[in-house]
DNA sequence: AGCACGCCGACT
DNA sequence: GTCGGCGTGCTC
């Protein structure tokens, strides 16, 4: 008789624990298998995360597990030991944990293995008749080419002549299962010569530890992965590599393919199910040794791991916003580990925290500093929106800007226009009351949609009716907010009606393969100019792009974040990145109404040294993150009166763990969340600051504060990303 | 989560 | 009398 301890898979508080279960042979049921139990009245599913040959629970209560769901362990030893860390760390449900683990269609159960079928002559088949031309045209391809598969024979020669041969038994059919083919772009992936510098960056990372590898856009840091990849590869090791799912470009994916093949195995948000499905049992069973993919994919089930790469270690992408929370920095610090691996944080702009653990020799710090082809970094031109709104000008583009995009326009070059938001306008605003219409699930301001004349909820995604007249006070004179992508193209338009236009957001990449056939018809066209979000922001190498025009890059720098002047400044380098691949100097035009914020200045001289300095500074003597750690818990539930006695309590508790440790909480406050509401659920936070030194024995102690029995969701994040 | 058990109100 | 409301508590 063996003890199984089960994790049942449903995603409730109340049953997220350890149950236990028996089974009679050994060679019945393995660890990190899925089983199928009684549970109280039900059959449920769950997964054996421990086995042992004494219970530790009421025997007489103990039932048995009734069988197994795959045959084979899904969950492996490491991935075990990973839930167990985010259990205790992140403080996470078992069971939502663990699906992260597989891909959901093998949760689902739709999808199945693609069953192929192919054909081939029986070993002493009779011809058919003259007649029958097609039939002898399918036995002569045969004949030549051995075997086909069903479906292209069908094709080509036509179902029915194909039908009678194998009903006459001429050709034979077999089955077999058949991985399914991803699609991208295909192109050589010879070695480049490397520099020295990127050399002596490869040479340098070989220990299994931690590296920051702070490269300046441009230094060639993706080689330099490829060769380390390389280098895992040769000693016998698997690799996996991370990058952000908006860089997650077709080139990107080319590049692996082409310089590694069938070992590669890619896992991003484009992929069909069936797709996800098999990259992953490819990666399981060791078939794929490379993984390339966005966050999720440090979930792989990718074993004796010689390399893990985060590439744009900064990104905010990397931390999960939505249920199971987690950082993937501390994922990967965990698979390192476990796998006595090396791990490459990868930046031309590093998180202030990452930087941080360099310089104190947590992570071993390893400079890019110079660009491969040996170019000067693109010209940044700040442009005071104040000094042009009093010389008149109230439009969205500065004179500077005009000037220059007229003057690209002229030499048929190309150029990018950055705008951090999505949409027409942020909202609609009565001029004469100012009302503005507000999503009714959710606590935030609806966003015009010019092109289906709807206003958008960004949080829940519901439509609403366009504004014509105030809803309160039945004026016509509505006024769209500050400006967003689908606005800039309209104004653009005004001012170069020859030239084309692109527009690339959200919106217009929604559908598979849409990102890609932007960009490719982007590349095609000169003069053009290319408006977007983020997402052009990133990786894109385009010879003719030479000058890039940021609007409001205030935008990102005024949110009640104390990441937002971090992430400015990740953002102004990035882009600027995107205007220094060609031959000419790129050129930037910078948009701001705070011109003499320190950031700028930074930014305009690529000074990442300088503005770490300053804003390390700022976030000691404020008391921030990475000097100290904020821990939010958010309350969420339909009923507010709920929701605010609920964490009221918790709040109680958690000032008496404040009193225990003075000297360690630099703040502590419970309030409304923000965003009070979303998908009518209400949010109230608690949000607190304590000192390092003791901060994992104090955040034990707050989580001891939340009633497991209350009925609220509860959220828990580390150093979170935003605070709505 | 979902289901049983249980303790109160209004109906054939 | 009992049918059914959903509040509480348990599931190895």
């Amino acid at each position: 008789m063996k003890f199984a301890k089960v994790v049942i898979d449903e995603d409730a508080k109340a049953i997220d624990k350890e149950f236990e279960y028996k089974f009679e042979d050994e060679a019945d049921v393995k660890l990190g298998e899925r089983v199928f139990v009684p549970f109280g009245t039900r059959v449920l599913q769950g997964f054996v995360v421990g086995i042992s040959d004494k219970s530790t629970y009421d025997e007489t209560k103990i039932k048995s597990i009734i069988s197994t769901v795959d045959g084979f362990p899904v969950i492996k030893k490491e991935m075990l030991c990973l839930m167990d860390y985010m259990v205790e760390k992140l403080h996470l449900k078992r069971a939502s944990i663990l699906r992260l683990f597989l891909p959901s269609e093998m949760r689902t159960g739709k999808v199945k293995e693609l069953i192929v079928r192919y054909c081939s002559l029986k070993e002493n088949f009779e011809y058919p008749s003259k007649n029958a031309k097609k039939q002898l045209d399918i036995v002569k391809y045969l004949q030549e080419k051995g075997r086909e598969k069903f479906s292209v024979l069908s094709q080509e020669f036509g179902y029915s002549s194909l039908s009678s041969l194998v009903k006459k038994g001429t050709i034979l059919i077999s089955r077999e299962e058949e991985k399914r083919q991803i699609d991208y772009d295909k192109i050589s992936g010879e070695k480049k010569n490397l520099t020295p510098l990127q050399i002596r960056a490869v040479e340098t990372i070989s220990k299994s530890k931690t590296y920051l590898l702070h490269g300046v856009t441009g230094s060639g840091k993706t080689e330099v992965y490829m060769n380390l990849i390389d280098k895992a590869l040769k000693n016998g090791k698997t690799a996996l590599m991370l990058v952000p799912e908006i860089s997650l470009t077709p080139q990107v994916l080319a590049n692996f393919k082409a310089r590694f093949g069938e070992a590669v195995a890619l896992i991003h948000s484009g992929l069909s199910s069936g797709e996800r499905f098999d990259e992953w049992r490819r990666i399981f069973f060791g078939e794929a040794r490379v993984v390339v993919g966005a966050r999720s994919a440090i979930f792989t089930p990718l074993e004796n791991i010689g390399i893990i790469i985060i590439d744009e270690e900064h990104e905010q992408s990397y931390i999960s916003e939505s249920n199971p929370r987690y950082d993937t920095h501390d994922i990967a610090l965990f698979r390192r580990k476990f796998n006595d691996s090396i791990l490459v944080l990868g930046s031309a702009t590093p998180s202030i925290d990452s930087y941080a653990k360099a310089l104190d020799g947590e992570y071993t710090l390893v400079e890019m500093p110079v660009r491969v082809n040996g170019m000067e970094m693109p010209k940044i031109m700040i442009v005071n929106m104040m000094e042009e709104l009093r010389h008149g000008n109230s439009e969205i583009f500065s004179i500077p800007l005009l000037a220059e995009l007229g003057n690209v326009v002229e030499r048929k070059k190309q150029a990018m226009i950055f705008i951090n938001r999505r949409g027409f306008s942020s909202f609609q605003r009565c001029r004469e009351c100012g009302y503005v219409a507000k999503c009714r699930d959710c606590d935030v301001s609806l966003v015009y949609h010019r092109y289906e004349n709807k206003l958008k909820c960004h949080y829940c995604g519901k439509r609403y009716k366009a504004l014509d007249i105030c809803p309160s006070c039945g004026s016509h004179n509505i006024k769209q907010g500050a400006v967003g992508t689908e606005r800039v193209v309209e104004e653009l338009k005004k001012f170069f009606p020859d030239v084309t236009i692109f527009r690339m957001d959200n919106d217009t990449t929604s559908t598979k393969g849409a990102h890609r056939s932007i960009l490719s018809q982007f590349r095609e066209v000169k003069p053009a100019i290319l408006v977007g979000t983020q997402m052009i922001a990133k990786g894109h190498d385009f010879e003719d792009v030479v000058l890039v025009g940021i609007i409001d890059a205030d935008q990102s720098l005024y949110q009640a974040d104390y990441r937002s002047i971090e992430r400015t400044f990740q953002l102004i380098t990035q882009v600027s990145g995107r205007a220094g691949r060609s031959k000419d100097q790129g050129k930037v035009i910078l948009q701001t109404y705070s011109p003499r914020h320190y950031v700028y200045r930074f930014a305009q001289n690529y000074d990442f040294k300088g503005f770490f300095k300053k804003e390390a500074n700022l976030r000691k003597v404020t008391n921030f993150p990475p000097y100290t750690r904020v821990l939010r818990i958010l309350f969420s539930y339909e009923d507010e009166n709920v929701v605010a006695k609920e964490i009221k309590v918790c709040y109680n508790k958690v000032q008496k763990v404040k009193e225990k440790y003075p000297d360690d909480f630099v703040y502590l406050d419970v309030m409304k969340s923000p965003l009070n509401r979303i998908k009518t659920k209400y949010r109230y936070q608690i949000l607190m600051r304590f000192k390092l030194e003791k901060a994992d024995e104090i955040e034990k102690e707050i989580y001891e504060c939340v009633d497991e029995k209350c009925k609220s969701s509860v959220f828990y994040e580390i150093n979170p990303n935003n605070l709505s």
